[in-house]
DNA sequence: TATTGTTATACTCTATAACTATA
DNA sequence: TATAGTTATAGAGTATAACAATA
């Protein structure tokens, strides 16, 4: 069987070069998160929240990348601190409803313009237009087709 | 002050976008190193060596995106598995040069069709020069210079 | 029976600092 | 003194399964 097929280098095998992508964007904004209080997973579900107002935790954890019982633990201690509210719906009382506390959106504003100084750095260096095309195509790789087998 | 700028929309945020595609390449990878004893960051140190060569553990972190502490652990598992040699070369006794070994190669050669076929059905639903432009801007985003403050 | 979320468990990675050996 | 790597430690996420409550 000739299944010795050489593979991608690494700079052109795409997970790869997501996470390498990834980390280089990364750092300054954990810097930005270092002085806030909350770690990367905490913001991800604050950004989702504001954004999308009250969800479902499965939905929650789909967009925010978690799986569901790391969110469990996550959405406990931040409702701990103040940052979300849990609630069960009379409808469906198997569900949970998240949503963002002002003290949670208060957390967002205090960083929103430092996020932006960090975006605003990228464009500039990264390009304007090349960044929209890239933001593109990750959307569109997002939406594919999930492999079956 | 006026710091409560808005943030971008998840889909329009990097780091987020970055990290939502990497999720969504990542499901049949996963499969894949299921079934092949190694997890994921064993299988990019693998990657990494078979691609550039005996390499001293600070460098091949670094390239495989893993802190040098969980390097440490993760490289004496892999010595202790026969997949990869650490020496200390004799004109830096400091350092240490792991290698991968034939094992650790053939293990690759075990998983590249299959590797390969993900690869060709990403390529396939993507679009071949959509995704030769991606794997282009991922790599400049890399290069990015990083930020100083 | 299927769905939603929680709990439990084992494993692993992350992040930081302190430490050793060598240069 | 600086560098390369290791060790230690605390904290957290990952992954899976089992479970409870509800539909």
């Amino acid at each position: 069987m000739a299944n010795d097929l050489p593979l991608r280098r690494t700079k052109r095998s795409l997970p790869i070069a997501l996470l390498r992508a990834r980390e280089s964007v990364m750092g300054p904004i954990r810097d930005m998160l270092a002085s806030s209080g909350v770690n990367e997973q905490k913001w991800r579900v604050l950004r989702v929240l504001q954004e999308r107002g009250p969800s479902e935790l499965t939905q929650l954890a789909s967009e925010a990348c978690l799986l569901l019982p790391s969110l469990t633990r996550i959405a406990r201690a931040m409702e701990e601190d103040g940052l979300i509210t849990r609630t069960t719906p009379d409808d469906d009382r198997r569900k949970t409803i998240a949503a963002i506390t002002p003290a949670g959106e208060a957390l967002i504003r205090t960083h929103s313009a430092q996020s932006a100084s960090i975006f605003a750095r990228i464009e500039r260096d990264f390009g304007l237009e090349r960044l929209e095309s890239l933001l593109d195509m990750l959307e569109a790789l997002q939406a594919l087709p999930r492999a079956k087998d």
